[in-house]
RNA sequence: GCCCUUGUAGCUCAGCGGUAGAGCACUCCCUUGGUAAGGGAGAGGUCUCGGGUUCAAGUCCCGACGAGGGCACCA
């Protein structure tokens, strides 16, 4: 006689168990058709389970969270039925939900295709139009094993294999079609509409590269067919900003086959790249670091002494020269300590912050190369802190109020932090990191910000924190991180004279803002969409003539705007002024300026902004003070 | 590195066994025009590279390299 309490406090008794369906059909036929699952005591079910009982209870539509995570996972097995269908040969290894769809990963003799892709999608309509039930069954191991094996679905009886003896299986019916999984899953194939099938790929079994690799089949699912539409204009959107193919039209880098993974740097983008590199440079002056240059080629020997050698060498380029070989160097730790490691240091001396725009090389697998995001060769914005375990805390706290400057300065407001902590395998004692957590906790909590915590995570020499922005279309970027070292400074001999005249290892805290200059440009650029705000524009001002009688006052206003520091292109050409405006605004170019008889007469300048504002015409004096403000205020203006 | 897809003019793409095509860009000519494309003419390609099949190969097959999407990797 169980007793359901409903999320409004209200409560119905009934006479024997009661499944979400039934419930739902006596508060009403509209909630009964809806119902996909409930949520019992905290617990999420499936609609046709009986509760037995007292219970609060919540019921479950496509308009939850919940429930759209059901929908897409119950798609992954409409997707496994429409496979099996056309494919029986086909064996279905797991079907997750991921974020914003589905995935099955299938193991099946010849790759598919396109075609096949579009028959499975077919498929799947012609499936979810009968209106099936699917039927949901709790069997033990040995049941399930049974079921699967005289299915000949082997990746199934691994997975069954690997769960725990009392643990109960649940088993889903499709029709003929039989999968297995946590649930729960829709009651009705009625509930599945809006669903696009994306793209096949390879993936390894149990995600090890030492395993099969399956055939993926990606899915997007949604509970609507407006919200589909929705996501599928996003993804448009997103692409119209991929960095490539505005780097292409912006003509900001290139890159060619005879140089996979590095950038080919246009004047343009190299512009981007210097405004960027100087802000850097200025940014972390002020915040107390020097700034340093290392070599590019170091000795083996270095590597081995750092440990990189031996877990990165086939990683790393290397050269030889007279019988030595030398690594070009991937990262910059090991160089910055050789710096401070000339000359005795006293406990005075430290925090010592030592900056480096270091161009490091990473042989990375060529599968991973990914336009500006993922090379072979970067700039990291990169600096090491030597000093005290006493000054970690204010290290960490100064160094997150840097980063939110830095991020600020891009309108970047939206920053998400992670803590890492020690993992198993790791150096210290237990007692150095137990002080070293707490001092990165304490200073993200000395600051009331809020952050995550990824137990286990932490790096093996220290923990870590790591700050991700999020973009204008929502996306997270891993970028700034802060990484506490207690092994390093020991390996490669960095010490320091402590109050009592004892010799001490430093701590080195490794940190980057943006992480690689060409990674956070390819972000730039997508956030922007190439509509780079006026102080980072690769071009300022481009000053048009409206005939070739104008052409000299052009060059004239020119240099003047460049003799003010200002970048500032002219277009001389002998094509009409709509013309012109287009291919300037096309070229997000944020001031173009018009020159004609009018503006010469009357010795000023018609201004129009790349959005299609008109300035009117001002004196040039007054342009320029308005391009200061923008320049200064580093002026977001109207990106979206 | 692995799986799938892919590589044609500077760019975007068509052609898919029978002597290379379009639009934009480029060059020249006409036009000197006031806020998102004025008109005309011309030039431009060992169809990524190397093999093979064929009377004949951008076109089919094999391999290499690059690119795209995933997977794995990411100090």
């Amino acid at each position: 006689m169980p007793i359901i309490t409903l999320p409004d406090g209200s409560q119905k008794e009934f006479k024997k168990p009661v499944s979400i369906l039934e419930i739902a059909a006596s508060i009403g036929p509209g909630l009964a058709k809806a119902a996909i699952a409930g949520i019992v005591n905290e617990e999420l079910i499936d609609a046709s389970i009986p509760i037995k009982k007292n219970s609060k209870i919540q019921i479950i539509t496509a308009k939850d969270k919940e429930g759209l995570e059901i929908i897409r996972h119950s798609f992954a097995h409409l997707l496994g039925h429409a496979v099996k269908q056309l494919y029986p040969k086909a064996k279905m290894a797991i079907g997750p939900v991921i974020d914003d769809g589905f995935y099955y990963d299938i193991s099946y003799s010849t790759p598919f295709n396109l075609d096949d892709i579009n028959k499975l999608e077919t498929k799947i309509d012609t499936l979810i139009k009968k209106d099936y039930d699917v039927f949901v069954e709790i069997v033990d191991k040995s049941k399930a094993l049974e079921i699967f094996k005289g299915r000949n679905e082997s990746f199934k009886v691994d997975i069954i294999n690997n769960i725990p003896e009392n643990e109960i299986i649940k088993i889903y019916k499709h029709e003929e079609y039989i999968d297995m999984c946590r649930g729960p899953h829709v009651p009705n194939t009625r509930h599945l509409r809006a669903f696009k099938l994306m793209k096949v790929s390879g993936a390894y079994w149990r995600g090890d590269s030492n395993n099969e690799m399956l055939q993926r089949i990606y899915g997007t699912a949604w509970s609507s067919s407006k919200e589909l539409k929705e996501y599928l204009n996003k993804l448009e959107e997103a692409e119209k900003r991929d960095h490539r193919k505005i780097g292409k039209k912006l003509s900001l880098f290139h890159s060619q086959e005879e140089a996979p993974g590095m950038v080919f740097w246009h004047p343009k983008g190299w512009t981007i790249y210097q405004v960027l590199e100087k802000f850097i440079r200025e940014t972390i002056s002020k915040h107390g670091y020097q700034e340093i240059k290392s070599p590019q080629i170091v000795d083996r020997t270095l590597w081995e002494k750092s440990g990189h050698w031996d877990k990165f060498k086939d990683d790393m380029f290397t050269t030889t020269s007279e019988n030595r070989e030398y690594a070009i160097k991937p990262m910059n730790c090991p160089c910055h300590i050789q710096v401070f490691n000339q000359g005795l240091k006293s406990y005075k001396d430290l925090p010592i912050r030592l900056a480096e725009f270091g161009s490091c090389h990473r042989n990375e697998p060529s599968g991973a190369l990914h336009g500006l995001m993922r090379v072979r060769n970067f700039v990291q914005d990169d600096a090491h802190i030597f000093c005290t375990e006493e000054q970690i805390q204010d290290e960490v706290s100064n160094f997150i109020d840097l980063v939110f400057e830095v991020y600020n300065a891009f309108g970047f407001n939206s920053i998400l932090i992670k803590l890492s902590t020690r993992p198993e395998k790791r150096v210290g004692s237990d007692q150095i990191w137990d002080k070293a957590e707490k001092s990165l906790s304490d200073a993200l909590n000395n600051k009331g910000l809020s952050w995550s915590l990824l137990p286990g995570e932490g790096a093996f020499y220290g923990p870590k924190i790591e700050f991700s922005l999020e973009d204008c279309l929502g996306r997270v970027w891993q970028c700034g991180t802060i990484q506490v070292d207690f092994s390093m400074p020991t390996r490669l001999d960095a010490t320091y004279i402590d109050s009592e005249g004892k010799k001490q290892s430093p701590v080195m805290l490794h940190r980057a803002i943006l992480g690689s200059f060409e990674r956070f440009i390819g972000i730039l650029i997508e956030n922007y969409a190439g509509q780079f705000p006026c102080w980072l524009s690769p071009v300022q001002v481009i000053v048009m003539s409206i005939t070739d009688r104008n052409n000299k006052t052009c060059k004239e206003i020119q240099d003047d705007l460049k003799n003010n520091g200002y970048r500032a292109n002219i277009d001389l050409r002998n094509e009409k002024i709509g013309f012109k405006i287009r291919e300037h605004t096309i070229q997000k170019i944020p001031y173009l300026i018009v020159i004609g008889d009018k503006e010469e007469a009357s010795n000023k300048v018609s201004v129009r902004t790349r959005e299609g504002n008109d300035l009117g015409i001002i004196s040039l004096q007054e342009f320029k003070s308005l391009l200061n403000t923008s320049i200064i205020s580093k002026d977001i203006g109207l990106k979206k």
